[in-house]
DNA sequence: ATTATACTACGATAATTATCGTATTAAAAT
DNA sequence: ATTTTAATACGATAATTATCGTAGTATAAT
């Protein structure tokens, strides 16, 4: 069973997931990017993730390189099915009308949406 | 600007747009079919989403009537919103897919998405 | 009228997460 | 070899949320 990530936790995921690897620094820099926070702030989670269980690491070179140990599929699997059922009351049509009204998808990603749903279509016989 | 109601507000949010109003009773024991709490628990979650704004209430009675602050519409909008930006680095694509792949929608739910794709792809010209 | 019931208010505590300072030390630079 | 740099570990504190017990009291039941 995957430990949900906190917010936090999944900012720091999402740079692992993007980055492949890296060290703590690595990922600090990234998230400066878009967010004041201090280094051991990000040293801090990414160690408490290793004791969770959501990042292994090496720990060959004095700077440890960490990866994700949970799937970015999985891990989204895992989130989007606890917020259908907590904020959309289960319906996952009502969360896909929703992100679509609002988001002003491409007409290249509608496209792919709409093959998308010929496929579940078709696999559903 | 909307202040983004916890876990636990939402459950309570979602039961008031169910019951368009009620009680901290009534709300209470919905919530107890599915969870198990206590009465001053649910109470203390409703004072402070009131002291936030998050409900209004009517205290002619002794026993007070909540009711949402905040439509659905809006709230689910801006909770889709961050949920995109956070766990799927902004690509409302990805959620939406995510989300089809897991659900095993009916064909009449595809039918509809379908329609809602036109209507978008229609209004965008 | 008295008692029992049921509701609110309030505050205390627990639980979880986030943030950061300090100590220590390996590695790099001089 | 010494000094500087940069990394980890650890723990303390803050911040937020969740949970619940208790006190007070209006209302309902007897």
């Amino acid at each position: 069973m995957i430990d949900k990530p906190t917010a936090a936790e999944l900012e720091v995921l999402a740079v692992l997931w993007d980055i492949e690897q890296g060290s703590v620094r690595q990922v600090h820099e990234k998230l400066s990017q878009t967010k004041e926070t201090g280094y051991t702030t990000t040293l801090k989670i990414m160690q408490n993730m290793f004791a969770k269980g959501l990042v292994s690491r090496d720990e060959e070179k004095r700077s440890h390189i960490y990866k994700s140990a949970i799937s970015q599929e999985d891990t989204q699997q895992s989130l989007v099915k606890s917020f259908i059922g907590k904020a959309f009351g289960g319906s996952a049509k009502k969360l896909v009308m929703q992100a679509l009204g609002q988001s002003e998808p491409s007409r290249e990603e509608i496209k792919e949406i709409r093959a998308f749903l010929d496929k579940i279509e078709n696999d559903s016989e």
